[in-house]
DNA sequence: TCGCAAGCTCACGTCAACGTAAGGATTGGA
DNA sequence: TCCAATCCTTACGTTGACGTGAGCTTGCGA
């Protein structure tokens, strides 16, 4: 706690250098904001970007600061999370994470009107696809994570009873 | 797949070049015969001693190739188990497995006949503290993935009820 | 209008976790 | 005995995932 403690965990603060609500689009955050809202640095958000694990964040300011909506401050926490529970590399996140855009563009597709059943389909049955397989991987994990509990929890038994006969006998 | 593809999945094969049973001490390896076994490269074996995360496996051959016996081994397929599963740092693992080295210094106060009770109690304690240490972060991390697993879900759920609208509207 | 915190873009630094190559010693089978 | 495969140590290289300035621009509260 010497310096200024950059924070890694989530803070529920919004305003950043004190009330700052309705900038250009509604309700749009700075990457500074964004990254103490999921528990991250800016860097890390740019870095994300440059590989493109995350989109461009258009439109920026009139200079050049990103901004960011809420969409996608969920997208960034998605990403986290699944980094985190997965243990997968960012390289893998990219295509894991595809669904995400999928459904998206879904959404897009949904606000612009555009009713082209046919495609919207297809988009729909593609976000299935990655969901499923993201469901595949999760459900792999936590087998082998029941398992590993499972076995823990034997072992403890185990040297409990130990010491119990130690105790008495 | 142009190369000659090193093999990353643990070989059940266990003679490396042949037959090669009782060794110096009853059913000792070589490295690269553990290597395969757990599905890893010598290379990385060596870092995990070089470290400390695995002890510096003694004795040796005549010549100085190490040898692992089938706990060494088993502790080996633990540690890459952790790595994996927990997502957690090398460094970490050090002191998150210090509970196999307790256990395994209670096996061996049992097998050399030392009875000392109040030694024994006290090993096992240890062991039992950092079992539950384990636990803990196991079941923090099932609770997580559980939550995810549920909400790929029913997001599922949802895109499949959206498609079936499709289908029949 | 001014000032300063926060952003931007290079670009180099870093740390963990190994990979890889060099140069030589060991092993176990033919 | 001999030799190809394996192993040894030492040391430098690499890759992913950011950290850390430098030098400059922007945003915004006083």
């Amino acid at each position: 706690m010497t310096k200024t403690t950059p924070g890694l965990r989530p803070q529920p603060a919004i305003g950043s250098t004190g009330a700052a609500d309705a900038l250009s689009p509604a309700g749009a955050l700075r990457i500074g904001d964004v990254a103490k809202l999921v528990g991250t640095t800016p860097r890390t958000i740019r870095y994300y970007e440059e590989i493109g694990l995350l989109q461009e964040s258009l439109p920026r300011t009139s200079g050049s600061h990103r901004l960011y909506s809420e969409e996608e401050v969920d997208r960034l926490r998605e990403v986290m999370r699944f980094k985190q529970l997965l243990g997968v590399s960012l390289e893998q996140l990219k295509t894991l994470l595809a669904a995400e855009e999928a459904r998206s563009a879904v959404k897009e597709q949904l606000r612009r009107g555009g009713v082209d059943a046919n495609r919207r389909k297809g988009l729909l049955e593609e976000a299935l696809e990655h969901v499923e397989k993201q469901l595949e991987l999760v459900q792999a994990r936590l087998a082998d994570l029941t398992r590993l509990q499972e076995e823990l929890c034997s072992a403890r038994r185990r040297i409990r009873c130990r010491i119990e006969e130690l105790r008495s006998g």
